[in-house]
DNA sequence: GATGAATGAGTGTTCATTCAT
DNA sequence: CATGAATGAACACTCATTCAT
């Protein structure tokens, strides 16, 4: 018998993210996405178990995959700040590297798909930058506040600044990064 | 299109807020907007040119009446601190007041809808607040940066701050907010 | 507006009563009975809420339909003989004159969606003839034994006849008709 | 087709007949019979030319099963109304104890499969019963008429019986099953 | 102004069957 | 012999929009 060809599921992968950045989620149909990777619609059948399974599926994987972009190099002997701002330039290289993944995500998260997603799985992979700041806390470098508020300063800024560049067609210059770190440093330092 | 009946006009409004939030952009079809809002689908074509026509007013509306929940009671006499303290308060209390409202504002800038609107427009509305971030730039009072940045940390951070609370269910309380204003005050103060 | 057509009704009934038998329940199609009553598919949802509710009602018009035709001329104040003799004949009649009624019943009572008729509503129509019964037990005429043991040897026996004498292609001859019908009546009567 | 594993072409037998009454035939795929087999799809292929193959297969092999069960302890020499007596307890207890296999003939026979059945090859298992018919007639015990007549009173009967009992669950008491044979035999009887 | 009827094009999904291993 | 992968065609159904009243 055929064996199950990678090939195929990573064409499904590119292009469900291809078509959810240019047509949006709504118009992103199996039959379209299909099309674009080359495959029957039937055939995505062999490799999702529908359409849903094949969002959220795409979703986890870029979710997996950025947390592995955003921790590139990441040492924790460092400074905390240094580590964080490590991440921050991470993140924002990421981001314009790789803008459909990223988009698809903004998407995604808006999306009702959204709740379909074990945030447990997903937030595993983000948990050593997690740590960082919980001893960044117990060190009194860091504010000692809730977790959501520190990330509402720290990565969403990362990301409404890239989305709102990328938009604009801006490129955002290695000063402008290092600007806008430090009014995230400036946030959550004590 | 638009013509008389505004109560017919306002329970499409409602009613296409409703089902975006409870279905999601991909499953609300124009049918069942009409449905929730007691008419016709073909009287629907009466107050707006097509659906993207009724999406794209839904969202500028929503954006006009966001501007003057955020504004409420905004006296530009008072120190520059204040008044985006105020219009932080503002902004929580605005998001947890009319989740419906801000979802889609979430959903819709994140759909390809988002290019569809002068941004111009929306803008303006916010202008007062823009000027007071250029006075505290101007005063020293506020870092030197691009808007966009000063944005990040303003704007989003209580946007993102609202849904991850809105999200799982948790009470933003007084101090919580505050506590989160002084965050944001320490990223933009000079 | 554009008012409901009864015609539509019409043809869409026809065809999926023609349909149904000429290439059966697994082959008739949405597509095709809307092809074969010459609407759009879409249109047929206007008229049925789905394809389940296109059958059953289908199935419990032909019942209705069906009843009138057994009880033409029915006359109680007849022997019960001439009664029941009366109906044989109509049945026979009936089979004969509209065998795509007749054979889509066949189909449909050996299908899962039989399960979903409310046989009670069905049973009303053949009431009369079960009273008539009734009486004939009372009088000592007719055997004294449960309903479906006589119906068992009044109308399944007509109905089969009438579906091999079809299946064949054979006329079912006056005289044929009235030698079974004394079968039938020397099964039942005491 | 057929070639070796006797256990495949059997699960595939009992697959069939299941899922057939279980969810009927339009939706019993080849995919889940082949699942309910235990088999690949690929596989069923082997076993049977086509669907329709697997179908009519399926179909003369109950067929044939049947007759041999109506024949249980089958007695030529015994008079003639014991012999029938003895065939139709026997229909009516191979009814109750495989009733997938009996509702299946049902549904299939309604079926345009049906059509495609030789059915000489099927009748040449019921022979010794109609003989005994024949042998009936000449011996002016049962009354002459046309088979398809005899068999509406004798065959049938006892299947609509069943099929109406099994439907709502009541059991058929052996006095139950010897008063219907005793209309049966009314009907046919000189 | 307002409506339900009407539809061609599209939706997500499954189908019977064949292919490559 | 046996298989899961692969697919074009079909499935039931819904879509945004227009039409006739």
């Amino acid at each position: 018998m055929r064996t199950r060809d990678d090939a195929k599921q990573e064409a499904l992968f590119n292009a469900t993210v291809k078509l959810v950045n240019e047509i949006g989620f709504v118009s992103s149909s199996v039959a379209k996405i299909a099309k674009e990777a080359g495959v029957s619609p039937a055939t995505l059948y062999i490799y999702y178990k529908n359409k849903e399974d094949l969002l959220v599926s795409t979703y986890v994987d870029i979710k997996v995959f950025l947390s592995g972009e955003f921790l590139k190099d990441f040492d924790p002997s460092l400074p905390i700040r240094d580590i964080l701002r490590r991440v921050w330039f991470n993140m924002i290289a990421c981001f314009s590297e790789y803008p459909d993944r990223f988009r698809f995500t903004e998407q995604f998260s808006n999306s009702p798909y959204a709740s379909l997603v074990d945030k447990k799985v997903v937030e595993k992979y983000f948990e050593p930058i997690i740590n960082v700041l919980k001893r960044g806390i117990e060190q009194k470098i860091i504010k000692d506040v809730d977790f959501d508020i520190l990330a509402a300063f720290i990565f969403y800024p990362a990301m409404n600044l890239s989305k709102s560049r990328l938009g604009s067609g801006l490129e955002l210059s290695e000063e402008i990064i290092e600007t806008a770190f430090n009014l995230s440093w400036d946030a959550i330092k004590l």
